[in-house]
DNA sequence: TTGCCGCTGTTATATAATTCACAAAGTTAC
DNA sequence: GTAACTTTGTGAATTATATAACAGCGGCAA
């Protein structure tokens, strides 16, 4: 049986790893946890306990190197291959999520845009081609895309889950105030922008009162 | 000393609301935990728990009566005024959010925006007016808002972030990929979408492998 | 050398979150 | 009326997550 990993811990992995790439670029050869949960808002603790699943050993005088650590969590992050998304919806949420990937050296990029705007399908957005919904299945084999990311209004999202599922897509990034209801076999990871603002709304109401 | 609740629960009982609204609409009185669970993917006693912050009673027989559920949570959530927010950085991340607000009736108005860029500055944005970034402080301690919205890019955020604090702002929605430094009586939650991304992706190509 | 110091790696413990299990209560069938 | 059924509300158990505690190690000072 695979030892199963937590999403948290994934998550604070990637965030260490662009932590590295920082120090790095500073030419900051060793680092320790200490610096590092500072930096992170983190615990020591925690972050020496995340680094145990790779396996990877610091030095109790130096901490540890900087740019193995780094490779260490992108060969674990990634595995081999490099992971490419596409993503549906080409609205302003969609095109800001694609210039966060178009840019930096993110190691995952999303290749391929939909939607079913005439006027967008065809044309190129922020430097990818934007394709019909209808060609998805299509596209997505072709190119062995694994992820897909929903940036649609909510009442078309449930519907491109399952073309997305169709696609042999595995995991979902979903922008959509709406719950998937999906096979338990997809990762969904939801990004509900609204939910989140009422949860910030009511702690910030809470902290008024003291 | 006042009864702590989980963020999770809040963001929940938002979701919960969401829900409610929409029964609401198809004219639905009546509605039973089980149901409730399954169209928001959690467990039943899942729903029942949460529920019980509210001090909000069901019928055994006919489950919980979705128009005084709904009010009570907004109640419970909101207190007493409606919640004002504003928001940093009018690309399109921050265009894309204030769609998302303009439109339904969320619980949570962002009624003011701010960016450097003179070419926004003075116009609407969404229908809202945009101010510089430097009548910050005057502009929320007048309409008394609470909440901050941060979509600039990663190396404005920590900054704008301690403006928002000088001009009151208790919690703060940061789209920014950092992580904020800020005093531990502000109440932060993270949108940081390159991270989702990335662990969506381990857990696609996760999957793929079976 | 020897004794301390600070950090890592890891086990043990504590806290938080979820699920289980079941008593209490209203309904229906008969 | 009462037995059977269904669902709520909630203590208890379980699981997940984070923190504390400490052994082990390498370096440094004297």
């Amino acid at each position: 049986m695979m030892n199963v990993i937590s999403d948290k811990v994934v998550s604070r992995l990637s965030q260490y790893r662009r932590l590295l790439s920082q120090l790095n670029q500073q030419e900051i050869k060793h680092v320790f946890s200490h610096r590092m949960a500072e930096e992170m808002g983190v615990t020591a603790t925690q972050v020496r306990r995340d680094l145990m699943v790779l396996g990877f050993s610091g030095s109790p005088t130096k901490g540890y190197h900087v740019e193995d650590l780094r490779v260490k969590i992108t060969q674990f992050l990634d595995g081999h291959e490099r992971q490419l998304a596409c993503i549906c919806g080409i609205g302003n949420l969609g095109r800001a999520v694609m210039g966060y990937f178009s840019g930096r050296g993110v190691s995952v990029d999303v290749c391929a845009a939909f939607d079913v705007d005439p006027a967008k399908v065809g044309r190129a957005i922020v430097g990818r081609r934007c394709y019909h919904i209808d060609e998805l299945e299509s596209v997505c084999k072709e190119l062995k895309l694994s992820v897909g990311i929903i940036s649609t209004p909510a009442d078309t999202a449930q519907s491109v889950a399952e073309k997305m599922i169709q696609a042999d897509i595995k995991g979902i990034l979903n922008f959509a105030p709406v719950v998937l209801k999906l096979p338990s076999d997809i990762y969904v990871q939801n990004m509900d922008v609204s939910l989140a603002l009422e949860t910030v709304a009511f702690f910030a109401s809470q902290k008024r009162q003291s």
